[in-house]
DNA sequence: TCCCGGCGTTGACGCAGATCAAGGCAGGTG
DNA sequence: CACCTGCCTTGATCTGCGTCAACGCCGGGA
């Protein structure tokens, strides 16, 4: 589910001057699709609003009445079975578009994992933005599209990896994160916990922990915080994480 | 990755007097976001195309040249590690659109379940297409949404869900399929082979075997041949299926 | 300062589902 | 007809990961 495109496009208005969370250079927030003239018309239609850490701002099941842009931060996307069992279902950061769906509710909960910001559009308005930019409707299905290409790959890492190439799939995944600017990264942050990624990797906490132990007992990578990563052999993770992931 | 919209959407020209696949209904051939009178453009943009039970006729990693409608049978499409092991991400049938992604490499195979026809358009020309009808780009914007969140499901299936419980929902989204039509289906046929089956829900052909036979053994299904299903009792295959599946 | 709760790590043990193996059945072929 | 091959089923055994449990660390609050 994070399969940057080129430049996230982030349409929150009047933000050009906040650096991009995944890189520093500093990306203009004017959806490209829109001339600038019409910023306006977009800031009409749009709210930006603030979610602290831990909280949730899409309830699956609820109607789906509006449309979000991540504009900083990080959060993670999941659904829940009706014993509580968690599957997450994407990490999102800035850029990504959450609840295109048509259905009347939405599909998954969304809840903030360090301060998100992030842009709202009302599904009514968003529609007529779409019906008077074309463009950015294409754009919409490049995103949808590519979406969908990590989502066949989360399929195969879910159906088929063991937790060893599960674990290398993430953290080679993780280091190409905001790459749109860089080479892949040796060293990075995790903003989120164990249960976290235990979660999105279907496996247990217990089995991250033991399997993340195990890479840097080997020497693939090594882990001076809890939060923190340094991949010690690119390569040979990336061997270990099968196809693309 | 099976959630067709109200109506199988399919683009092949000349085709309205073949019967829908999944019900008896006859649908218009005709895209309904095209008119009438344009579909010789459509049909010169279209090559109809055949493939036979067991070919493949898109393979991942090769040039991704063309976008497909499928406009009769059903097909799998799959990714494979190096070592083999195999990922069905979804089985397609009439109206599916396959090959969205912007990559310019397919990221997943196609091969025909049983005898499978399928419309083929140049992407260059798809992108003509969609210029000049900007209610299809529409309407593939909800296909992939569609698409999305149907892989959002089979994620949770992969990740958090037991043998039994992905049968459940396997069975009960089958005996859902074609649904625009008619209500769930408490008889339907399996076009796949129970390989197929286990590479789908992530499991092994054995345990596939044994936990139908079980379904069976506990009255919940009847299995009037390897190909055939009787659902006994929806209300309990649904409970156990878990959320939405 | 101490206490406390959340998070992470590690160990012992158990089990769901994988693996290995054998045999049945149906359809195709000579 | 006999034979063969692919698919399915069933049984016995094995194992990767889940479960249960204990403990260490760190940051926040009084």
């Amino acid at each position: 589910m994070t399969v940057p495109l080129s430049r996230p496009l982030v349409l929150e208005p009047n933000s050009a001057a906040d650096p991009c969370a995944h890189c520093d250079a500093r990306h203009a927030s004017v959806c490209n699709a829109i001339p600038d003239g019409d910023m306006a018309r977009l800031a009409a239609a749009a709210v930006v609003m603030e979610a602290a850490p831990g909280t949730s701002f899409i309830n699956e099941g609820d109607p789906a009445n509006y449309f979000f842009n991540v504009t900083r931060g990080t959060a993670k996307l999941f659904k829940l079975l009706p014993d509580g069992r968690r599957q997450i279902t994407g990490f999102v950061g800035v850029g990504h578009f959450l609840g295109l769906a048509v259905s009347e509710t939405y599909a998954f909960s969304a809840e903030a994992i360090d301060h998100v910001r992030y842009c709202r559009f009302s599904r009514t308005r968003l529609r007529a933005l779409l019906d008077d930019y074309p463009l950015m409707e294409k754009r919409l299905l490049e995103v949808a599209s590519n979406e969908l290409v990590a989502a066949q790959e989360q399929m195969l890492l879910l159906g088929r990896k063991t937790a060893r190439e599960r674990l290398a799939s993430f953290l080679a995944s993780q280091s190409r994160l905001g790459v749109s600017c860089r080479h892949p990264r040796t060293r990075f942050s995790l903003p989120m916990t164990r249960g976290d990624i235990a979660d999105y990797l279907g496996l247990t906490i217990e089995t991250v922990s033991r399997t993340l132990t195990k890479l840097r007992s080997e020497g693939l990578i090594e882990i001076p915080s809890a939060t923190e990563v340094v991949i010690r052999a690119p390569g040979a993770l990336e061997r270990l994480a099968g196809g693309a992931a």
